[in-house]
DNA sequence: CAGGTTTCTGCGTTTTTTTGCAGGAATTTA
DNA sequence: TAAATTCCTGCAAAAAAACGCAGAAACCTG
């Protein structure tokens, strides 16, 4: 069999199947591995497929579309990201809400990080497929479309079944009086959810949103452990909050 | 012999096997292999036969072998697409595993249907999100980053919760003997577990996987009630799963 | 047709390509 | 953490290609 017949046919299979073991490959063409190896080498660097351990992967597969920027406030968010994942340490389970803020956290995951993160948002858990280290577990149910994140009684029913190391919330709305306030009844039951299966809750809000309301309430301020924002702690906004006696990053 | 008979000779056979061996073409017309180089040279200069190391071949074998498109055989599963929507009606329950081609289904719905669409594939729901009218239930569970799509006993349990009106699958194998088949062990549990939970089923092929054979087994033929193919109803191909019972579109 | 020129072909040698193998490193998995 | 795969590197053997050359064949051309 020609070098470029058997090529062809790795691209064919790979094509096809979306991906190819190594091992198979070289028993069907009866060639050794390193030959296989070399050929996926070859494919792989003429952009033809992507080069896994144990074989290769087709590339229009993997490729799945990014919303990368364009999001409100960007900066603010990364640096709240940052402050967040310091609380992460490997070996967590770690429950999230959805929201920019949280999209921003998943992206700055540092790559060896090994934890168990848990959300029902769906561009949540696409940034979390791509991390290479952490097990992603998806929470099920009927997925609204305003908010992309699956809500109902059997995604509350899941949630109360964890009791995840950390949680945490992309925030709407946070004021001393009024606690978490959000705009979406479904969303609101589901975050209830999630404070509750938590040893600890952490809010992540830009400063824009501290000190304001929204209709619907999440929880009182007594419920959650931890906020993080872009500001310095002890900027005279977060102040009041810090007297609530919590902790402000 | 003369030359340019020769070359018209090696030529032939080219387009007729799309391939030719140096080695081979020198013991049937009897000249050295120098010879055969020259006339491959020449020909390959003349942009008559493509040459590869150890002999040459055709430009259709390229053009069959490398496609340029992004999706493979994207038009394929397109006229599957067409066809399988044929079968969904409004108000139906509609479960879905993963692969390219349910991709190409979810992109293809008509804006107007009104129907449930159940899945674990994460490709698969980004596709359903967008459409204005259908419901989407989420399956949740563990993730496979390979499959991108969720496994597991909570998945399955979840799945088994649920009686569709019909069941699509992405096919990777199909083979008279040995039914459907399948490369990734917890793919086909879950395919197991949605075959059982539906009404009808339907498997969603590529003519190019008819009559192959993947190492894990899904179910036999007598367990799905439905195959469609880009080919038409009535190609020999699918003779032996007419025969088998199976409605073929 | 004779002589010269060009083209073609095969052979030996050198160079390149391809392939499999052994070992040690790296990565995955239980 | 240990065992098992998989990967990489260098190496050697085999196959194929390239190169130069020389004899043979074909082909002008006067």
């Amino acid at each position: 069999m020609l070098k470029k017949e058997r090529q062809a046919y790795i691209l064919h299979q790979v094509n096809l199947h979306n991906k190819v073991l190594s091992s198979s490959l070289c028993t069907e063409i009866n060639v050794s591995e390193d030959t296989i190896r070399r050929d996926l080498q070859e494919l792989s660097e003429e952009g033809k497929v992507i080069k896994v351990h144990g074989g290769a992967l087709s590339h229009s597969f993997n490729h799945v579309y990014f919303p990368t920027n364009g999001v409100y406030s960007q900066n603010q968010k990364k640096t709240i990201a940052q402050k967040a994942i310091g609380l992460i340490s490997n070996g967590m389970f770690v429950l999230t809400s959805g929201g920019t803020t949280i999209i921003e956290l998943a992206r700055s995951l540092p790559p060896q990080l090994k934890a168990t993160f848990i959300s029902g948002s769906i561009p949540a858990i696409l940034e979390y497929m791509h991390h290479p280290n952490i097990e992603v577990i998806l929470i099920g149910d009927k997925i609204s479309k305003n908010s992309k994140i699956t809500v109902g009684s059997e995604a509350i029913a899941k949630i109360k079944q964890v009791k995840a190391d950390i949680c945490f919330l992309g925030t709407n709305a946070i004021d001393v009086e009024h606690g978490i306030t959000d705009n979406d009844w479904e969303v609101v039951q589901l975050k209830k959810a999630m404070i509750e299966s938590s040893k600890k809750v952490v809010c992540l809000s830009i400063a824009e949103k501290v000190n304001s309301v929204q209709p619907i309430k999440v929880c009182g301020l007594d419920e959650i452990d931890m906020l993080i924002t872009e500001l310095p702690a002890d900027d005279p906004v977060l102040k009041p909050y810090l007297d609530a006696g919590i902790k402000v990053v």
